[in-house]
RNA sequence: UGGGGCGUGGCCAAGCGGUAAGGCGCGGGACUUUGGAUCCCGUAUCCGAAGGUUCGAAUCCUUCCGCCCCAACCA
């Protein structure tokens, strides 16, 4: 906060005269015993653990030993800096925890200074105070070591007294949130790195154009509290949408061309469309969208033979194209093979703006772009990388911490790898690249399936051919 | 089964002795130049369960049930 960034390991050297005070006071101790013998001897989670033989040290062999630890006299792990509270203490982390070991590591900051480090649990209430701090937020798993955090502020001269206070963390359905889980994600390149727009950290959301406002709101919604969560993450997507739908400035695009030509409209002519930026906001303006006789629109919104509830283009039916005209379709036209290549519509010109001086109405609007002026781009699409954990020992168990959003989101995408042995334990990276061209020139994109991806239709062909 | 926590609608979450806020989701309707957005209306006779105290309990007491965390020289 404040300026700068603080670090723990700004107060190396104080942390380590608070150990020489523990230490003369007779509170902690150089323990010379194995990791594994004080494994053994700190007892059970019902049984009491057993004093270490070297828990009677006096106050000046401690000192002694512990300054021959800082200067480097005894190889890593021969020794360890432990705090004389209780072994038999119900709550193992006052069964005298390691407060200092001898570790011969590079420290990002500090160098090659140190040979000694403090353990967390010793480190974290001494910067508390250190820094002032008056209350100290964690997650709930560290509820049983308040009392050690507790214990060390009391027995030791600190300028300030924090109070550690613990609260449930934010979880989000079908996303790893844990950085000691998504850090092989970034080691291992399967991602760019923490902010790739996959990534479900804040670096990784504001590429993907996530809002700081967005992600506050959200923050406030899901509020504190003390009770295990796991917030639908639709509930952060609506936060997204809510404020991206008040900023962001609409543009028309075509993924899938369909060719339209208007029969009825001049070849030679460009006409410039007035269109609002943005709908839900004013000051955004306006722009100038050319229209001409030959247009693209997306191809699913043509149907030859609509169903019931088709309401966009169709033949004879007429439509809204969005700022511009209302257009009647009259002609498909198909090549050899049968499929759809073009459609021949008329235009009504007194409906320039969109709306009919008769009064008539549409029941769609649709996008569209002037195929001479169209400008190609290749969109990535991306969704959030996640992962299936404990898949449990039927379909049903696995379907249900799937995200059925997420492969809902994305159509025509590749999905790999496929689910083809999918076992318990294992975790499944999902990865839906689809790459999408809105150049009239280029084939509709690479994609692997021509259709929606739903999770039953996955599951359902993973299990008949694994 | 030692210790520490938590149990309010599908997901979160207020409430902490006076008779169940709110958001997301969902259902229905209105409106609409994005089948978007917006706007209305609806959605827990009940607060893990069972007893008890009280005029009155989700809120107090008792017992029980369920879930999470802890035995790194990790954080």
């Amino acid at each position: 906060w404040g300026d700068r960034l603080f670090y723990a390991s700004d107060y190396f050297e104080k942390l380590y005269e608070c150990a020489e005070t523990l230490i003369g006071a007779g509170k902690a101790y150089v323990d010379s015993q194995s990791a594994d013998e004080i494994r053994e001897r700190r007892g059970t989670l019902k049984a009491p653990g057993i004093d270490s033989p070297f828990r009677s040290r006096t106050p000046a062999e401690n000192l002694d030993l512990f300054r021959r630890m800082r200067a480097g006299d005894f190889p890593d792990g021969a020794h360890v800096l432990r705090a004389k509270i209780d072994m038999t203490s119900p709550n193992i982390n006052m069964r005298d925890p390691v407060l200092y070991r001898i570790r011969r590591a590079h420290h990002h900051r500090t160098g090659d200074a140190w040979c000694i480090y403090p353990r967390y649990d010793y480190a974290h209430p001494v910067s508390d105070a250190l820094e002032r701090i008056t209350h100290s937020i964690c997650t709930l798993e560290f509820e049983d070591h308040r009392p050690l955090y507790d214990w060390l502020i009391q027995n030791l001269p600190l300028p300030g007294t924090p109070q550690q206070i613990e609260f449930a963390r934010l979880n989000l359905t079908y996303t790893v949130m844990s950085k000691r889980k998504l850090l092989p994600l970034v080691n291992e390149k399967h991602v760019a790195g923490w902010d790739d727009p996959r990534m479900p950290t804040i670096c990784g959301l504001r590429r993907r154009g996530y809002t700081p406002e967005a992600v506050r709101r959200f923050a406030e919604a899901v509020g504190v509290a003390k009770r295990e969560n796991v917030i639908d993450v639709g509930l952060l997507e609506f936060y997204v949408r809510e404020d991206l739908n008040k900023r962001a400035p609409r543009a028309m695009a075509v993924l899938r061309p369909l060719k339209v030509v208007i029969e009825n409209f001049p070849a030679d002519t460009t006409e410039q469309m007035d269109v609002v930026n943005n709908p839900e906001d004013a000051s955004a303006g306006t722009r100038r969208v050319p229209f001409s006789k030959v247009l693209y629109i997306e191809h699913d919104d043509f149907m030859e033979d609509p169903p019931k509830k088709f309401f966009r283009l169709a033949p004879g039916r007429e439509v809204r194209l969005r700022n511009a005209y209302f257009v009647t379709c009259k002609e498909v036209v198909k090549d050899s093979a049968g499929a759809i290549t073009e459609l021949r519509c008329t235009y009504d010109p007194a409906t320039r703006g969109g709306d009919a001086p008769d009064g008539r109405k549409v029941k769609a609007t649709l996008h569209w772009v002037s195929a001479a002026h169209a400008i190609g781009a290749e969109v990535r699409l991306y969704d959030r990388l996640f992962t299936v954990e404990n898949p449990g020992t039927g379909d049903a168990d696995f379907l249900a911490q799937m995200n059925p959003h997420a492969l809902d989101v994305v159509r025509d995408c590749k999905l790999e790898p496929s689910l083809a042995g999918a076992q318990a334990g294992a975790r499944y990276q999902f990865e839906r690249l689809g790459y999408f061209s809105v150049d009239p020139d280029s084939k509709p994109g690479a994609l692997v399936f021509n259709r929606t991806v739903t999770l039953k239709d996955t599951w359902a062909k993973v299990s008949a051919s694994p």
